[in-house]
DNA sequence: ACGTTATAGTTTCATATGAAACCATTTGCA
DNA sequence: TGCAAATGGTTTCATATGAAACTATAACGT
């Protein structure tokens, strides 16, 4: 019986991915050191999750959403919308209303305590960004914003 | 008692983020979007998770590494690698002996089978990542390339 | 050498998550 | 109309995940 053969070296015959230059592996890892710097902002001190930070950011934006709606617009799935919801409304940060023509569908808003909330954290998500794209000149700030335009369809 | 004020709409004096524009918002879909194109590729066919899959190309790379130094590579941390491993080595893709002068380390490397399946998933990963990338053009990518490494700390 | 502190890795426990089943309502169409 | 199929949303269940506790070994300071 012939002895059990060692693995080839990580170089010759296998040619494995290179990491470091793998764009969906890098895109990954500064996306969630990005997000995971702004989610310590805010998640002990308003006992709040990304995903519900997520939802609200978004009715920020684009009031009176339904559920449906909420979970297109940040790519989340419905059911963690649906959960992010149910705290929310909880909470007494978002409200949530039967919509007049369609019984299924609901209406979601920011309640007054919402907004405060989302005044006092947006400056700071804003304030991360800027940190981010300091480390870029604004050639580069330009650029980004080109490619990603092209990379992602948006809505 | 006066009547519930209704939230100011979303454009006034609150200010909300913009996420189309929102930086750490775009890279997130994108990044999610991408990776799990990729793992649609694999996932069911050779039932492993993403983690799985990370730890591997990792090891492909670097053979020999410990556990911790997976984690630090791969930016998970060491439960999840530590789960990961407990998987890959049960199935065989990966091998794991202790370290000589340390016996608290491991010591890893791919398998033969491990090498087998990276021979067949690492392609389908470059392919997709040349589908993305083929949305840019030339300058685009290097452009991409040069802002990557500098919004990134490179180990 | 010996006790203290640090490190590698695993287990536990509580929480987060997604797929599929489910309920209610609406839509499409015979 | 009335009934099948589609849609909005929630619940269930099984799995994934991370923080903290834990085990084992190594390093450090005296």
């Amino acid at each position: 019986m012939p002895a059990k053969r060692k693995p080839a070296p990580a170089t010759a015959e296998h040619a494995p991915l290179q990491l470091e230059h793998f764009l969906p592996y890098r895109l990954s890892i500064l996306s969630n050191t990005i997000s995971q710097a702004i989610a310590d902002d805010y998640q002990r001190r308003y006992d709040i999750s990304v995903t519900e930070w997520r939802v609200m950011s978004v009715l920020a934006r684009f009031d009176g959403l339904s559920a449906r709606e909420v979970a297109e617009r940040t790519a989340m799935d419905k059911v963690a919308v649906s959960r992010a919801l149910a705290r929310l409304v909880e909470a007494k940060r978002v409200s949530r209303v039967t919509h007049d023509d369609d019984k299924r569908r609901s209406v979601l808003s920011l309640t007054e305590a919402g907004w405060t909330m989302h005044d006092e954290v947006a400056p700071m998500a804003r304030a991360r960004e800027r940190e981010v794209l300091a480390k870029l000149d604004a050639e580069e700030r330009v650029w980004l914003e080109r490619i990603l335009d092209k990379l992602q369809p948006v809505y």
